[in-house]
DNA sequence: GCATTTCCTATACATGGTATATCAATACGA
DNA sequence: TCGTATTGATATACCATGTATAGGAAATGC
């Protein structure tokens, strides 16, 4: 593991929808959460490789819902921020945050 | 290549950190410019190998300066953004924006 | 039951990220 | 003038992250 254990790319979108989603996040929502914000076609196995990988690394932690009555309702499994992935994203968002800041795009092609 | 390709996370840092230098982006100016920004320790290799994929791709372009009359002033390679690079960039900088936005910070860990 | 829908799992591979080690060119001082 | 310190670049290898493909599980509706 690196030192400064720093997110992806990917993975920090990922949190970011779970930060968005609430307790309404799971693999399709936490997807379409992704493309649409970003317009980005996201494949759904990537989606779940990058949350069992923050998983394991005690970023996110994840529980089984209950099936609902909808057709092909099954039962979701549901993800959430721990605390130290709400950290780790903050310092992310941060750490990207003071790159773009005073940018001149006026100047750069 | 995948189909919208999407740069990666440290990919962006950098690209970043050569907006921001304008004419004076070399590897040790980069490798400081993030370190400044993000306080994240950079490994000075992992700037050169990310310059040299971004460069496959077009996306950043390099010529050899003149040796400086400083002690140890070895000719540096300085780096810049191609028109497509600075496309890509801005590109990437909206998506992100876009998933930070409206993020309620409060209700999180 | 069998098709259809929604969602999850498994797996394999490509790309990106990081560390280590080393080389090149210059200036300086004994 | 020769070593040594300093600035900067290169090579390479390895592990982590990103992506695609294929298929399996659980529910509904006819």
């Amino acid at each position: 593991m690196p030192k400064g254990d720093a997110l992806g790319g990917f993975e920090q979108l990922v949190l970011l929808a779970l930060a968005h989603l609430g307790d309404n996040a799971y693999g399709v929502s936490i997807r379409q959460e992704i493309a649409a914000r970003t317009g980005r076609d996201v494949n759904i196995g990537a989606v779940y490789a990058t949350l069992d990988r923050l998983e394991t690394k005690g970023l996110t932690r994840s529980r089984t819902g209950e099936p609902t009555s909808l057709r092909g309702g099954r039962s979701k499994r549901y993800f959430e921020l721990t605390a130290e992935g709400a950290r780790a994203l903050e310092e992310s968002v941060r750490a990207i945050e003071s790159m773009i800041r005073g940018l001149n795009w006026g100047e750069l092609g």
